[in-house]
RNA sequence: UCCUCAGUAGCUCAGUUGGUUAGAGCAUCUGACUGUUAAUCAGAGGGUCCCCCGUUCAAGUCGGGGCUGAGGAGCCA
């Protein structure tokens, strides 16, 4: 057996003086030709392995380089030096693999998150990335957690659709027909019923429509997987390929959606700080240092863990849309003219103004509910007043967009009529209709980007810096 | 897709009005060092100035086109 080590993380937390364990893990710095900082990925903290001279031959000692892999038995005894508790004393130490330092892009200094993205594959040994990672997984392990405890059930719904009816944007095509000589029909259209499945398939843009169908047998399920977008976005917020977290709940209206969604949010924001404490005051740090070098206006009011614990004791807002316009034209900002985009009843409101009503006017995430029907989807439950529909959007600072949801509407002869004005194809639909024909419920869900929700707990500000391997357009390296 | 900015050593950047052999800090390498914390000290090596075309006696520097990256906008999660 290879692997008796024990984790950094461990050995740091139970600090067992006196005994002989034995670690692994990539060297970080290694000084005066004695102290290794080995870091293992469990933790950000390092361990400090002291070499004594004349116990390495002069070959090992010049292996031992940044990133070298190393397996180190040694006995664990309190540090007379500054800067750490514990320190390991090595008894033997085993080059696992070189690193030759001429070559590896990592050094020992600070480099750009720029430099790093283009470097990906190595980006995880770095303090940044461990931290951004290690608290990515833990807001997806919450996730779960926090469906799981309140019984719902996790579907898992398909990649490859053929389903185009939601709108939500471009889509990537999936095909095994060739890119030379496709087989046309007799209009000169390409056949897909030669394709694979027989017909146009592409990656999905969204789980709901399949989540609604597991809802209306299971009560509450929610997704959580890969969504594709083949839109030409270069931004800061916008992946082609990324993560959302889709719940659907049977018997729920806008405002059980909406206590359910602020309680979510809450609840894996809690969990990260509670698990993720270190690694939260690391990018803490990191943070203001950065906004240190920024002009004083610039600079944001609280620090992350600051933010992460105010938004856990502070209700969102809730405004309606009418209220939100209301809100912006009456704002000084109107009033003198700074907004680009004008305001009136109908608007599809732009980032500047959902900025403005999060960041300026509540100072708090917000939740932004019965939008004008004419600007949402056709699955939308409407409204009495024949203009608005149940939906609700959650908007959070920073990061603008972040929950998109509605009440579905249930009603069969109304959503007919909805999809028919709104062109959308209902014989192709006749399962998700279907729904509303058998045992139809009042039921609500919505949608939350999970990359911009590691982007909100983490502080980091470019989308690219939160998910391992991004894509982005003319982007897919790795 | 649009707008703005950028691309010079492994990294971060400087490079004046177009003018000799393109610089700095860090990293790397060599040497010194038994308590260092991104160690320190001394020395050394390291360049397709993003690519193509043009203007010019002369281009890292000016012009055009392209590629790539960043920020903002749109689209959205």
């Amino acid at each position: 057996m290879f692997n008796s080590r024990i984790k950094i993380k461990a050995l740091l937390e139970t600090a067992p003086l006196g005994t002989e364990v034995t670690i692994m893990g990539w060297v970080r710095t290694f000084r005066n030709n004695q102290f290794i900082a080995l870091n293992d990925g469990s933790t950000n903290q390092n361990i400090q392995v002291v070499a004594s001279l004349g116990m390495l031959n002069e070959d090992t000692l010049k292996r031992i380089t940044t990133g070298a892999s190393l397996k180190i038995r040694g006995e664990v005894v309190e540090s007379p030096g500054k800067g750490q508790q514990i320190e390991l004393k090595a008894n033997s130490i085993e080059i696992l693999g070189d690193s030759d330092a001429e070559k590896y892009p990592l050094q020992p200094k600070k480099h750009s998150l720029e430099f790093l993205r283009e470097i990906a594959h190595l980006r995880f040994r770095t303090n940044t990335f461990g931290a951004v990672f290690r608290v990515r997984h833990a807001l997806a392990f919450a996730v779960h957690k926090f469906f799981n405890d309140k019984g719902f059930v996790y579907l898992h719904t398909p990649i490859v659709t053929s389903s185009d009816a939601e709108g939500a944007g471009e889509m990537f095509r999936v095909t095994t027909l060739p890119m030379e000589g496709a087989p046309k029909k007799e209009d000169g259209s390409i056949d897909f019923e030669q394709d694979f499945f027989g017909r146009s398939t592409n990656l999905t843009v969204s789980g709901q429509l399949e989540g609604e169908l597991g809802a209306m047998g299971f009560g509450d399920i929610y997704t959580f997987g890969p969504t594709f977008r083949a839109e030409n976005s270069n931004t800061t917020r916008h992946l082609a390929e990324f993560w959302m977290i889709e719940p659907e709940m049977a018997f729920h209206d806008l405002e059980d959606n909406m206590n359910l969604a602020e309680e979510f949010i809450k609840y894996i924001i809690d969990y990260a700080i509670e698990n993720n404490r270190e690694d939260l005051e690391f990018l803490d740090q990191r943070l203001a240092d950065e906004e240190k070098q920024k002009p004083q206006a610039e600079r944001s009011e609280l620090g992350l863990l600051e933010k992460l614990q105010f938004v856990l004791n502070n209700q969102f807002e809730r405004i309606t849309y009418t209220e939100a316009i209301d809100i912006l034209i009456n704002s000084p900002a109107y009033k003198k003219k700074k907004f680009k985009y004008d305001v009136s009843w109908g608007i599809d409101m732009q980032s500047e103004h959902e900025r403005y009503l999060v960041e300026k006017h509540f100072k708090k995430p917000v939740i932004v509910t019965n939008y004008p029907k004419d600007i949402k989807a056709f699955y939308m439950r409407q409204n009495d007043d024949g203009k608005t529909v149940a939906a609700m959007d959650i908007l959070a600072p920073g990061i603008g967009e972040i929950v998109g949801g509605s009440q579905r509407e249930e009603r069969y002869d109304l959503l007919t009529k909805r999809m028919e004005e709104m062109h959308i194809p209902t014989k192709e639909m006749w399962w998700y209709l279907d729904t509303r024909r058998f045992g139809s419920v009042p039921h609500a869900g919505f949608g939350l980007g999970f990359e911009r929700m590691v982007l909100f707990v983490t502080g980091m500000t470019n989308i690219r810096d939160v998910i391992p391997f991004a894509r982005t357009p003319k982007n897919c390296e790795f």
